[in-house]
DNA sequence: CGTCGCCTTGAATCATGTCAACTACAGTGG
DNA sequence: CCACTGTAGTTGACATGATTCAAGGCGACG
C-alpha cells in the first residue's frame, strides 16, 4: 500500500520502482506524537524535515503579543519542508493537530535523494511550487475577501486537498480543526467564524456533525470562494518527464 | 559589475567564477518594457522565467469581481519564478511597477542551469525558501495585524529587501508604489492606507517626500511591525557549501 | 490656465471584534 | 448513576476599526 507522499507525486510524475523505493523508504523509522505538539519551533535551529504519514498538523507564526496566523495545513504525504537545508533556522512553527504518525527526514538524507533520484527532485519542485499556490491563494483570501467568503475559501481548499490524497469521501471529509484554528487561518474572531459557519450552513452550502463535514453545492461555494485556481494537481509537462527519463 | 542577482547569491553562497558568468549571461538579451505592462498573465501558460535587472514589478491576483491582493513586490536581482518548468500555467499575474529592464528566462535553459551548476541550484532552492518566508510573513501581517501595524510592516519589508540588495540608501529609500498598491498589498482601502500613512509620518516614523521615503526611528518601527523575523539573508550553512564544492 | 492622477480629510455606514451569557457535550471522580 | 468540570460552539448587545462616499488640495504636465 502506497504512502500518501508516494500516491501524490505518481499524480504528477511517472515514477520508477527506483524511485518508489526511495520514497517509502525516506525518513527512517515512523514516530507518534498526540494532537498538541510542537514538531518545530519558530527560531529554533532546524536539521531535519518533517514527512507526515498520518494526521494533521498546521504550519503557525504567533506574535510575541499572542496573535497567531495559521499559515497552512499540512496533511497526509506532506513534507515540512523541503527546503530545510537551506534554512538554518525556523521562521514558523510547526504543531500537531491531531496525533501524528510521522517522519523525521534528515537534512544530509534530503539531500541526497533530491541529487541522486532526479525525478524526485523535480517532483519535490512542484511539490514546492503547488505549496506556493495555496500559500499565495491563501493570501489572496485573506486580504481580499469578507469574512463569509474566507471562511468558504478555507473548507474549499482543505476538501479540495484531502481530495488530491484520497482522504475525502466525496463531498464528506473529516475536519479535525477547532473553529479557533479555522478563525486563526483566516484572520478572523473565533465569534465570527462561528456566525459564517452558521450562515453556510443555514443557505444549504454545507452541512458539519462533529467532525463530519460535507459539502452540499459544490457549484455555489466555488461561486462564492472565486480564488479557486492554482489547487489542482497538474502533472509535469512530458517534456520535462522524457528529459528526466535520459 | 556585477548584477544585482549575483549580488544576492555571493551573499549566501561562494559562487566560483563559471557560476557568475552562467549567471551573468543568464536569459539573453535584455528587454525593456513601461511601467503599467503584463509580463505574466494568470491563467495563461508560462514558458521562461522573468529576471529582473532594473525596475520594480509587482505579482498579483485578480479576483473576477475586481478585488486585487498585491502577493509581492519584485526587486532587481529577483527572479519571477524559478518553478515555471513545473507550472504549466501561472496563476498569478506579473505586472511592471516601473520602467523595466528585465530578461526572459526559456523552462530549458533554467533546468539546465540547475543541473549543471549544483552551487547555483542550491542558492535557487535558497531563494525559493526566501521568497517563501516574505510571503509568510506578509500573510501574518495581513491576517493579524491592525491597518496601521499593516502599512509598517510592509514599509519595513521593502526596505529590508532593499537593503539587500544596495539599493536602500540607510534608512532611506525609493518606493516607487502608489498607496493604491500599498492598500492591496496589505489587503486595505486606499483611503485607509492614506490615513495610516499619516498616522506613522506624524509619529515621527517615517518621512516622506514624492517617491522619497525614510525610516526614521527603525527600534520603534520593528516594535510596532513584530513580523520582523524571516525576511534577513543568511548563508547556507557551510556543510552544504563544502558538498556542493566537491 | 485647466486637467488629470494621486493624495488627504471629514462624515456616515458597515463589517467585524469584544464581552458576556448560555448550551451542548465529554471526561472525571464520587 | 450522577454531579462536577472544562472545552467548544452559539447567540445577542454593543464597541470599534475599516470602508465608502464625497469634497477639496496639490503637483505634474500639456
Amino acid at each position: 500500500m502506497p504512502s500518501p507522499l508516494v500516491r501524490k507525486l505518481t499524480r504528477i510524475i511517472e515514477l520508477q520502482p527506483a524511485d518508489i523505493v526511495a520514497l517509502q523508504s525516506l525518513g527512517g523509522p515512523v514516530r507518534r506524537c498526540r494532537a498538541g505538539e510542537d514538531l518545530i519551533t519558530a527560531g529554533r535551529q532546524l536539521r531535519s524535515a518533517v514527512l507526515v504519514h498520518e494526521g494533521w498538523a498546521f504550519r503557525h507564526r504567533t506574535l510575541p503579543d499572542g496573535r497567531r496566523q495559521v499559515l497552512d495545513f499540512v496533511l497526509p504525504g506532506d513534507l515540512c519542508d523541503p527546503t530545510v537545508f537551506v534554512t538554518p533556522r525556523a521562521n514558523f512553527s510547526l504543531q500537531a493537530l491531531t496525533g501524528l504518525r510521522y517522519a523525521r527526514v534528515p537534512e544530509t538524507d534530503l539531500l541526497e535523494l533530491l541529487q541522486s533520484h532526479p525525478r524526485i527532485g523535480a517532483a519535490f519542485w512542484w511539490s514546492e511550487a503547488h505549496e506556493e499556490a495555496i500559500t499565495r491563494a491563501h493570501l489572496t483570501a485573506v486580504g481580499r475577501l469578507t469574512a463569509y467568503e474566507r471562511v468558504a475559501y478555507l473548507l474549499w481548499e482543505l476538501w479540495i486537498r484531502l481530495s488530491l490524497v484520497d482522504l475525502a469521501d466525496g463531498p464528506g471529509f473529516v475536519l479535525p480543526a477547532t473553529q479557533e484554528l479555522i478563525a486563526d487561518a483566516a484572520g478572523l474572531s473565533t465569534v465570527h467564524v462561528s456566525r459564517m459557519l452558521g450562515r453556510l450552513t443555514r443557505e444549504g452550502l454545507i452541512s458539519r456533525q462533529h467532525q463530519n463535514w460535507r459539502i452540499l453545492d459544490v457549484k455555489r461555494l466555488q461561486r462564492i470562494v472565486q480564488v479557486t485556481d492554482g489547487l489542482h494537481l497538474t502533472p509535469l509537462p512530458p517534456w520535462i518527464q522524457r528529459r528526466l527519463r535520459g
